[in-house]
Formats: C-alpha cells, sequence, structure tokens
DNA sequence: CGGGTTTGACCTGCGC
DNA sequence: GCGCAGGTCAAACCCG
C-alpha cells in the first residue's frame, strides 16, 4: 500500500512540472525510488540540459543544479503533501488517470529527447559531411597538381581549423545548421554519411563511395586539443582564431543590381556612408538588426567603372539564426572564405589575385562573382577577352572563381578553382533548390570528368535551378 | 512616436 | 608627427 502510494504520489509530483523531466529519472523514480529521495532531485538537473545521462553523471553534484532543483522539490512538496492528504479518501480512478498522464509526459518526453539526439546527430553528421567534401575537392587538387603545393603543408591542407574558425558568418552557418536542418532535408542531398567507423568515414556521393582516411574531429580535436567536446572547443577555437586579424576574412559578392542593395534575407540597418577614393559612388555601411548584437557588417558600393554592378562584402558571422533565404548566401561565403582561410588559395600560383590583403583592410577578401560565367546570359555581359573583372576592390585585383577561364595554360589550377567552386556548391546545399545542380556538379567533379566552370556553379545565371537567394544577387 | 537614414565628427591604422 | 583614408558613432532628421 505505502508502495503504490508513493507510485502515485511522484507520478503526480512530476505532471505538475513534467516539462522539465526526463524520460530515465522518472522510469527510476516509479521503478526504483524504495529507499531514495535524493536521487530524483538530483536527477531532475537534467531536465535542463539536452544530455540527459551522461551530464547528470558529470555533475550530479552541482551547486547551481541543485538550486533549481531546491525550486522544484518546493513546489513539488508541496503538491505531494496535498496529494498525500487526499489519498486518505481512496481515489484509485484519480491516481490511474494521473499515472497514464505521467506516462503520456514520459513517452512525450522520450520521443522529445530522440527527437532531439537525431538532430543532434544530423548536425554533426552535415558539420562532418561539409568539411569530408571539401576535403575531397582539395584532395582531387592534390592529386592533379604534382607539386603545386609549394610553401603549404598538408597538415595546413588538411587542416580543419580554417573551417571552425570561420569569422564570415561560418558560426552562423553552424548556427544555423542547427535550426535551419529542419527546412533543408538530408534527401534532398544526394550526398550521405554512409558509415562512421573508427577513423575512416564513408560518404557516398550520387553513389560513388568516397572514404576519408582521417576523422574530421578527430582532426578537430588533435587541433584544438579536447578530443571530447568538438563543439564547444569549436566555439571556443572561433573566439580565438577571430582574435587574429587575418582570420577574419571577408566576402565581397559581385552583383549586377540596379536596386540600392541586394536582398540577402537579413535586415541591415545602414549607419555610415563614406566616400571612397577614386570611386564616385559612396560606400554604404550596414549592421545587422535580425538580432541584438549581431556582429555582421557589410559594405555596398557600386563598381567605378561599371554603376550596375554592385559590390556588396560581408564581414564577421551571424550570432542568431538566420532565415531560408538568408541561409544559401551565407553558407557561400562561408565556404568561400573556409577556402580562403584554409590556406588553400595560397597554394595557388596566382593567389595574389585570389585573396588580397590591403592597407586599409588587414583581412583577406575572397570574392564571389555572380555577374560573370562562361556562359552568356541575356543580362550579363559577355566574357570579354580583356579581364574586365578582376575588380578592383580595396585597390588590388580580384578574381573570382568562375572567372579563371581568362587566365589562359592554367588547365590544371582551373581544375583546382572548379573543386574550389565546387566546395561553395556543397556549401549551398542547404537550399533544396539546388539538389540538382548539386547533384550534377558533385556527380561531374566527382567522376573526374573536369568540369565546366559553369556546371560548378548553380547560383550562375542561367543554372536551370536557381536558387531565390542567390537570383536576387543577378536579378535584383 | 519609434525606427531607420543622413551626415558631420571622431577614432584608428598606415605610409611618408 | 602629420596627413590620409577607412570605419564607426551619434545627433539630427525623416517617414510611416
Amino acid at each position: 500500500m505505502e508502495m503504490k502510494q508513493r507510485a502515485s504520489e511522484l507520478p503526480f509530483l512530476r505532471s505538475d512540472d513534467f516539462l522539465c523531466l526526463s524520460s530515465a529519472a522518472s522510469d527510476r523514480t516509479i521503478h526504483d525510488n524504495s529507499s531514495d529521495h535524493v536521487k530524483p532531485h538530483i536527477k531532475e538537473m537534467d531536465f535542463f540540459s539536452t544530455n540527459n545521462q551522461s551530464q547528470y553523471d558529470n555533475k550530479g553534484s552541482s551547486s547551481s543544479a541543485s538550486d533549481v532543483n531546491t525550486g522544484l522539490n518546493l513546489l513539488s512538496s508541496r503538491q505531494g503533501v496535498s496529494w498525500i492528504s487526499n489519498e486518505k479518501k481512496p481515489n484509485t480512478e484519480m491516481s490511474v488517470l494521473i499515472i497514464e498522464l505521467e506516462r503520456l509526459h514520459e513517452e512525450n518526453r522520450r520521443l522529445r529527447s530522440m527527437l532531439d539526439q537525431i538532430t543532434r546527430n544530423y548536425n554533426e553528421l552535415q558539420d562532418q559531411l561539409f568539411m569530408v567534401v571539401q576535403k575531397q575537392a582539395l584532395a582531387n587538387s592534390k592529386q592533379q597538381l604534382k607539386d603545386g603545393v609549394k610553401g603549404m603543408s598538408v597538415q595546413q591542407l588538411m587542416d580543419p581549423r580554417p573551417f571552425a574558425a570561420l569569422d564570415v558568418n561560418e558560426p552562423s552557418a553552424s548556427d544555423d545548421k542547427r535550426h535551419e536542418l529542419s527546412a533543408s532535408s538530408p534527401k534532398n542531398n544526394n550526398m550521405e554519411v554512409m558509415s562512421m567507423e573508427g577513423d575512416l568515414r564513408k560518404v557516398q556521393i550520387q553513389g560513388k563511395d568516397v572514404t576519408v582516411v582521417k576523422d574530421d574531429m578527430d582532426l578537430t580535436s588533435q587541433t584544438r586539443g579536447s578530443p571530447k567536446c568538438p563543439i564547444v572547443d569549436q566555439s571556443k577555437s572561433e573566439e580565438q582564431v577571430s582574435e587574429v586579424p587575418f582570420r577574419k576574412a571577408r566576402v565581397s559578392v559581385i552583383a549586377r543590381s540596379e536596386a540600392p542593395m541586394i536582398s540577402d534575407g537579413c535586415q541591415w540597418r545602414k549607419y555610415g556612408q563614406k566616400m571612397a577614393k577614386g570611386n564616385p559612388c559612396p560606400r554604404a555601411y550596414y549592421r545587422c538588426t535580425m538580432a541584438v548584437g549581431c556582429p555582421v557588417r557589410k559594405q555596398v558600393q557600386r563598381c567605378a567603372e561599371d554603376k550596375s554592378i554592385l559590390i556588396t562584402t560581408y564581414e564577421r558571422n551571424h550570432n542568431h539564426p538566420l532565415p531560408p533565404a538568408a541561409t544559401a548566401m551565407a553558407k557561400t561565403t562561408s565556404a568561400a572564405a573556409a577556402m580562403l582561410l584554409s590556406g588553400y588559395f595560397n597554394s595557388l600560383p596566382y593567389a595574389s589575385a585570389m585573396a588580397t590583403l590591403s592597407a586599409s583592410s588587414p583581412f583577406p577578401t575572397v570574392t564571389l562573382d555572380l555577374t560573370q560565367g562562361p556562359n552568356p546570359v541575356p543580362y550579363i555581359r559577355p566574357p570579354s577577352s580583356t579581364p574586365t573583372f578582376p575588380l578592383p576592390l580595396h585597390g588590388y585585383p580580384m578574381l573570382a572563381p568562375n572567372n579563371l577561364s581568362a587566365f589562359p595554360g592554367m588547365q590544371m589550377e582551373q581544375e583546382r578553382s572548379a573543386s574550389m567552386v565546387e566546395t561553395v556548391t556543397a556549401a549551398i546545399a542547404s537550399d533544396p533548390n539546388f539538389t540538382a545542380a548539386l547533384a550534377s556538379s558533385i556527380s561531374t567533379i566527382m567522376k573526374g570528368t573536369p568540369p565546366t566552370l559553369s556546371s560548378k556553379v548553380p547560383g550562375l545565371p542561367g543554372s536551370p535551378q536557381l536558387p531565390q537567394s542567390c537570383t536576387t544577387f543577378s536579378t535584383n
């Protein structure tokens, strides 16, 4: 009788604050509550954390958690006393209902826990997949170049730090991944992480298996020195690296637009305008207003030579989830900055054209040219024989990835560039509209055929499936 | 009236 | 140290 009373009492206590409960705790409380009154209280600490059992083991005696728990106990105890007094009047029907209610709550919690776990796993896998694809692109390029990595070690090539330490939208992308993944279904991508066994990670890209020997997270943890908590360390690493000025890459997006500003899905507030030297058009300064304290800045300036061309330069990373329309952009710039920061560009003989430094800006800048493509399109000026681009941004010529064809005798570098653009393509993969184009691109490059640059940039005008977020760059 | 824009002042870094 | 240019601030202004 006493056992039954307890069994009915504790679920009642829980049903009062069931939102904070974990299934493991309730299981244990119902069936294993014979002697210990403390344990269930301690377990309730877990209800505020995403990881249930392991975290409980780690911080079982946390004082702060105990504080939180105290409040719950006070509330619960009162309810429990009242229930005990009610128990004097036999009300088995109510206790059955309460137990049933608790059971439902418990099931609900289990499902939520499972969903959280699945979401975390998927986020993690997508992060890893992104890095794997980038590495694969680098590996392919490296093989094609016999000795083209002068001044750049393999470790540099494979160093994931820059990817994790992205200072241009990359953390936002990682943040976004947690929020946006529900929108971007994994089955939309033809890339799939097949297995992760030990150090081997197998990725299937359109039916072709690609085995990456070294685990990304292992590399990451090696770099960061803490193998157990890569996500936390990643953010830590981001902060650390972001303190290094050179790691603050910028991404410029060159687009043809008559509008004063391209719509990239984010909300911006103008905080300044300045006349730049050598350009009759003023440069406008915007900061992101989608979240309080978002550090992202962007500069918008028209090209002095062609005022229909808008140069948008993004800097730093968002600290908030991005709307779907902004996600593709964020990931594109993220990937571009990642490759820039990874030192990939440094291996190119024309590195100075790809990543530039200027006196005014101590940050390397990568430019994504969305105004040009090998295939002429109606509203795009045809490729000229003379390199009208690179644009004189920051006083140095910029070379857009899809502009490499302007350089004769650089077939191999062109292919490497294709790999790079391919990586950008992978970064945009979160946009479901990119699926088909992405699939063909990846298929092309994975089969080893020298890809045409146009196929590598689905966002380019003329691509059969233009993502909305990228279309704005060209048409707005 | 609240939020966004404008614009002159100020700060900072760099080259000479 | 000085001047220049880029970047930011903040008060004034504008607009719905």
